[in-house]
Parts: C-alpha cells; sequence; structure tokens
DNA sequence: ATTATCTATAGATCTATAGATAATGC
DNA sequence: ATTATCTATAGATCTATAGATAATGC
C-alpha cells in the first residue's frame, strides 16, 4: 500500500517544553522588520505560556516582561488578551489544517474509490504528527496549547473553525472505506481518534512517569509508528453486525 | 465471555452543563449539617465552574456568590483556591479510582490466566462510564473538569496520584493478555485508551456539531456500545511482526 | 510623517486575613 | 463554649487607554 508522506521526518529531536529564546534579536532594522520581530516573539511567548497555564493564567505582562518589551506593546499589536489567543490558534491551526488536507486530497486521487481506513488515517495523522516533529519547539508549543485548548467549551468552537473542513474531508474518505457502516460509527470512531491525538499533543510526561521511563511524550515518532494501525483496527471492529 | 458489570446502568439520562442548583437548602439544622451543606455547595459550584473556566477562570468570589454565602467562608472550609481544586479533584477521583480497581480485580479472579483485552478494558472503561451515567448531572460536571486537568501539566500530577495504581492494574492484565508485546506497545497502547476516554469526558461539544447532531458529547451510551471494542481491536493490531 | 515603543495612570478585581456577630451545643 | 458566617480591609495585581517619546521613512 502506498502510504502518503508530505513531510519527510527529520531525526527525532529531543524536545522538552522550552520557553522561546527571545535574547537572540531585538537588533534594529527596518520598521517592519521590528513589527515582524515583535509580532512573532509575542506569539511565540503567549504560545508557550498559554500552552501551559491557559488563557486565564497568563497575564499579558507575563508576556511583555519574557519578550522584554512594554505591556502595552501587546495591546497595540493584538488589541486585547482575547485576541492574542486566537492569534496564537490561528497561526499554525491554518498550516496543520492545510497540510492535512492535501494529504488528504492527495490521497483521495491516489487511491480513488477504494480508500483503505488506515491510508486515510496516515494522511491524517501522520502528516500533523511530521509537522511536529519537523518544527522544532515552536511546534512542540502549539501542540499542548491546541490539545490543551481542544478540551475547554470555547476552544473547541475554535476547533470547529479551523478543522472542521479537514476533518469532514476525511471523514468521507473513511466512509467510503467502510461502505456499510452508519455515520454515527464513522463520527464516534474519528471522536476517539482525535481523543489520542490531542492526548499526544499535550504531552503532559505522565505516560513517562507511568511506564517508569520507558516511553516518552515527546517521542512523536513513537506514536506514528503505532497510530494510524491502532486506530484503523479499531474502526474495522465496529463492522456492523 | 463474562464481562464485569459493577453499575446498572439506569435509563439514558439527558446531560448538559449544569449549574448545580443551590437554591433548595439552606435551611437551618445541626451544625454538622450546615457544614456538610456548606462544603457540598462549595464543591459542586467549583467543580462546574473549574470545569468550564479552569483554575485561574474562577474566582473565589464566583463560586461564593453562586452558592449564596460570603467569600470569606470559602477559605474558612478550604484553606485557599489550590486546597479547593484539589478538593474538588479528590472528592470523585478517588471514587472513580476504586470502583475501577474493584471490577478489574473482579475480572481478573474471574479470568486468571486468560484475560481478554477486550474484558479487561471493559472493566476500565465501562464501570467508569457507568459511574458518569449514573450519577447525574455533578458526575458529568466532574467528567468534563477531569478531562480538562489531565490535559495540563499540574492536572497529569494530580492524575499520577489517584490513578497510577488502577491503570497499573490494568496494565498488568493487559500484559497478561498480550504476553509477547512490549512493555513500550502495551503503555501507547494504553495512552491511545486514555485520550479517548478523557475527549468523552471533556463533553465540548465538538462531536455534536461536526456530526450535524447525529451524535451527542452526552451520549456515554453510545461511547460505552463501541469504546472497550474499539481499543481492544487497536491493542490487537499492534502484534509484534 | 509615520509608526514602534514607553510613561503614567484609572478603574476594577482578586486573594487572604483579622476580627466581629450570630447561631447551635451541652 | 463552640463554630458557622459576615464585615472591613490591606495589599497586590491586572487590563486597557491616553498621551508622550524616539526611532525609521521618504
Amino acid at each position: 500500500m502506498e502510504l502518503p508522506r508530505l513531510w519527510v521526518p527529520t531525526p527525532a529531536a529531543k524536545f522538552e517544553d522550552a520557553m522561546p529564546d527571545t535574547k537572540k534579536k531585538r537588533v534594529v532594522r527596518s520598521k517592519a522588520d521590528q513589527r515582524a520581530d515583535s509580532i512573532e516573539q509575542i506569539l511565540d511567548v503567549a504560545e508557550y505560556l498559554f500552552s501551559r497555564n491557559g488563557l486565564h493564567g497568563v497575564t499579558l505582562r507575563d508576556v511583555a516582561k519574557q519578550v522584554g518589551i512594554h505591556t502595552t506593546l501587546v495591546h497595540y499589536y493584538f488589541k486585547d488578551k482575547q485576541h492574542l489567543f486566537e492569534s496564537v490558534f490561528a497561526r499554525r491551526a491554518g498550516v496543520s489544517s492545510a497540510a492535512r488536507m492535501t494529504a488528504l486530497e492527495k490521497y483521495e486521487a491516489e487511491t480513488g474509490d477504494s480508500p483503505t481506513v488506515e491510508g486515510a488515517l496516515r494522511a491524517f495523522l501522520d502528516t500533523d504528527l511530521d509537522l511536529y516533529v519537523a518544527g522544532g519547539e515552536n511546534w512542540m508549543n502549539y501542540a499542548a496549547f491546541g490539545a490543551r485548548v481542544s478540551n475547554t467549551p470555547e476552544g473547541a468552537a475554535l476547533m470547529d473553525v479551523y478543522f472542521d473542513p479537514v476533518v469532514l474531508k476525511l471523514v468521507g474518505i473513511l466512509k467510503r472505506a467502510l461502505p456499510t457502516y452508519s455515520d454515527e460509527d464513522i463520527f464516534w470512531g474519528y471522536h476517539f481518534v482525535t481523543g489520542a491525538l490531542m492526548n499526544t499533543l499535550a504531552r503532559t510526561g505522565r505516560i513517562d512517569r507511568l511506564s517508569g521511563g520507558l516511553c516518552h511524550s515527546d517521542d512523536f515518532t513513537a506514536v506514528r509508528e503505532r497510530m494510524a494501525r491502532f486506530m484503523a483496527a479499531g474502526f474495522l471492529s465496529l463492522k456492523p453486525r
């Protein structure tokens, strides 16, 4: 079976939650560069802090202090806290959504009427996991941020906006792979898949402690090796009796 | 196959996120009763509010106001916010953990050397899901609270304390059911299972909207019908090659 | 002239404690 | 006498805005 692969995974890096490095630049160039620098550093730091403490657990002063700018500058660029939060979400959610949509469309074009559950799940899951592996610390911070957000009522509403199209694309392919299934079975199966994915992205370190150090929250490669296969078998087990 | 069933599920109730009713009592009886009443109402309201807004998104004033008491009374009974938060977690986490431990031990006693993956997962998952179905609104609020907590770094540490023993018991049985498997495969499989469970307990309403109303976040019975089977098949698919 | 950044500050909360009050307990 | 509850309040933040300053842009 030909499996789609958008991203070639780089050698497994070692990721820990890490505060973005803000000491580097601050070298003044053009205004446009200054603007872009400030915005990016604010987003990076906010992403990290929100991922660990949630919307209400972060103050704009925390963000500004870590970036090394004054609080009011955060307002200048992002209006208020809620807008900053949504900007953090939007920045990478769009990339993740688009990458997976492309992978699913490619898979669809290649397999036509006879997709497999595992193939569709690989296009959906592996493509996303590869993004984090290739993206380094900042993307790993976004992963934890997004996972945390997804388990909240307001967060789930944000997910709707950014991820409904790609999820419904996946669901469409799964329906073709499982033509005898009810829509409910497909949706509940997806519900299990996304839960497992979010638990992976959250990287709480729990599996590390639970397994006595055998498994590592950061080891998305280990997850990638097992997840699509595991979930595909789960879907097949729901076969209507 | 005989599957363990600790709790007889009551007819599927319709659950929505609901603020605990605090208008009822406040009828004074003994001091001990007054104390118990206040503590319980504070915990119920805090559970609901924390589940929707997180630790930092709730003020003690919010809690006190909803209960209809003065803020200082929350301090009187719970010292500070952190202690209140942990008390909310502890109250039902202990019940959930004990119920599942009992179910797993019973299953172990019945099946001895030849447990099945699905049987073990039913003792672990269905027992928990039944608690929420039988427990009504307050338990449903705890479900969302716990799921939200589980995706945070501090929350995951709380999970360690309350749930490590029962999870390790499950893992032990799974190892006997899958003697050729590596420990890593078992732990990663559990990682997927708990992610799917947490996504269920979170009840964000996302699956409702995504499915166009076909599925309901509150419908733990629908999840119960599919989850153990789905996850068992997933485990079996990881068979060492 | 424009815009990135900072100073100063209003106004609103929030947490937590000390001490007073009003009930029940014996 | 004990304890459940409230009043008053200190002290610390936090958000957000108005207006000043200091750079780049043309």
